[in-house]
DNA sequence: ATCGGTTGATCGCGAATGGTTATCGCCCCG
DNA sequence: CGGGGCGATAACCATTCGCGATCAACCGAT
């Protein structure tokens, strides 16, 4: 049953994984190349398999390999979140916990949950980023955050992720100060500044069936990255955008908000978590939205 | 964010914080007194808490260790999952799965499922324990075992541990194979061989429910710990025992069932596991058995 | 009151481990 | 045909890990 294997070997295959290679692996864990030679050769011996296929240019995971990879990835994520939740934290408490939020979540909903939670665990440091939907799936399945707030769509979904609905808002039309309020139906043809498909897929797929059932055609005049850029963007009379109304508060001092009761649908935010991510500071956290152990995916 | 704590360091706080002690520990782990003292002293350095109260007479955990240690410990049977899931094993191929089922679970439709994943991942070392159902949630709630077929019954629950049921089976009568067919309204007050409560609580339970709904009213001559002993009493005359029919091919030579359709309700078998355990593996393992990724508990 | 018999803590010391640098052999590609 | 990648190997060094021996505190007996 003792096996010699440790943490340090599950880094070291899922480096070696990342990085394509045992060299480029050695640098991203700032150790040389051979201690990482080493390493997987014993792992491997003590498996009874080869993890990786070596061939003359670059490596590759064979079968089991990638198996073992996979779940070495799921194990490692959970010992990096029982440490960070135990862990003495720069103020002084214990825990840290790492939150993943869609730019469209910036609402009062979340400060809400997580007021209530820095309540109920005082000095709990709470790290958050922002991302794209997508990313935050991917970064909740590898286990490199604990949690997200995204856009609740049926496009986003992963056999591991669970995900409840927090809150909802509607859609609004976002326009510069001073342009007066425009017609619904001059809007057909108007120019939109909109984030790219890229970094905004399930949020345009979204708005694409809204203006669909609404019968607006926007104009699709320029696609940009970030929020940042998009609201600069409207603010220099490029184009409309929509936006859900929550962020009303938040827009720049140049930009208004005014609903469009034509725009159906709402948009709702969800909070998403992997059913694996399971500590006791998580289950306090996710306590604060909804019940938190709802349902896991339908697939 | 690098931190120096290893799997060791969860397995000695483990150890100790279940042996109850640091020599305790020390002997249950198989090193010396002092190795365990430097750990959990390093542990506690890096973590920034102290993990156990030291008390002249032995030690105990402090709240913060407390949650730490319950972490630690789905993080190290994650951990050990993975190694398991992806080690070579004695019949030369790779995996191995635990699993726990009831003795009430013995009919075909396990052995079926189970050599369907032996076709899907040919040489899986199985380990089958036989446990009670009670001992049998605990087990998975600690990573002890992988899956677990056991007794489907409300009482049988845990808020981390998911059941899907895998198959149903009425409940007859067992007697001696040269007894005659009683009448089912002379087995109120007829003597039975029942399992203890203590080791079958939820099956007594459902026992009690499905007597009472049929208005019988066994007479419990004798409790006894495990199944063959219940058989062996049976058999010797002592009495009655209720079992589901779907064991009646394993039964011993010397006892027949015969059914009872007076028992309104048959017994359900359910499939469950613990949602944090979670590897490749065991998701084929699952599949094997209805989707395997049902609900989780309402709670 | 003191003396075993506990407990965990401390102190060195060897062995094992995890890391380093230097170098090799290989194969691809200019 | 000779770089310049790659991973494997060798020799070596620092740290870690575990050991036995010992200590200090405490409890419950005499």
């Amino acid at each position: 049953m003792q096996s010699r294997i440790g943490i340090r070997h599950l880094r070291c295959a899922i480096g070696v994984a990342d990085a394509g290679g045992f060299r480029a692996a050695a640098e991203m864990l700032g150790i040389a190349q051979p201690a990482i030679t080493k390493t997987i050769r014993d792992t491997e011996e003590d498996l009874g398999f080869a993890i990786f296929e070596r061939g003359p240019k670059s490596v590759s995971l064979t079968a089991p390999g990638q198996r073992f990879v996979e779940d070495a990835r799921q194990s490692l994520a959970q010992f990096e979140r029982t440490i960070r939740a135990a862990r003495r934290n720069e103020t002084g408490a214990y825990g840290h916990v790492i939150i993943g939020y869609s730019a469209l979540a910036s609402s009062g909903r979340i400060s809400q949950g997580l007021g209530g939670f820095e309540a109920l665990c005082p000095g709990v440091q709470i790290e958050m980023h922002v991302l794209s939907t997508d990313t935050m799936i991917r970064q909740l399945a590898g286990g490199e955050i604990d949690a997200g707030f995204l856009l609740n769509h049926e496009s986003v979904a992963h056999p591991s992720i669970s995900q409840i609905p927090v809150w909802s808002s509607p859609i609004g039309l976002v326009l510069p100060r001073e342009t007066t309020d425009p017609d619904f139906e001059t809007l057909t043809g108007a120019p939109f500044v909109m984030g790219l498909r890229e970094n905004w897929r399930a949020y345009r797929l979204l708005l694409d069936r809204l203006c669909a059932d609404a019968g607006l055609v926007p104009a699709v005049a320029e696609e940009v990255w970030d929020v940042q850029v998009l609201f600069q963007r409207v603010a220099e009379g490029r184009g409309y955008t929509l936006y859900p109304m929550d962020a009303a508060p938040a827009l720049p001092a140049s930009l208004r908000m005014i609903a469009l009761p034509q725009l159906s649908d709402a948009l709702t935010i969800s909070m998403a978590w992997n059913h694996v991510a399971d500590t006791a500071l998580l289950r306090s956290f996710r306590a604060q939205f909804g019940r938190g152990e709802a349902r896991l995916p339908d697939r």
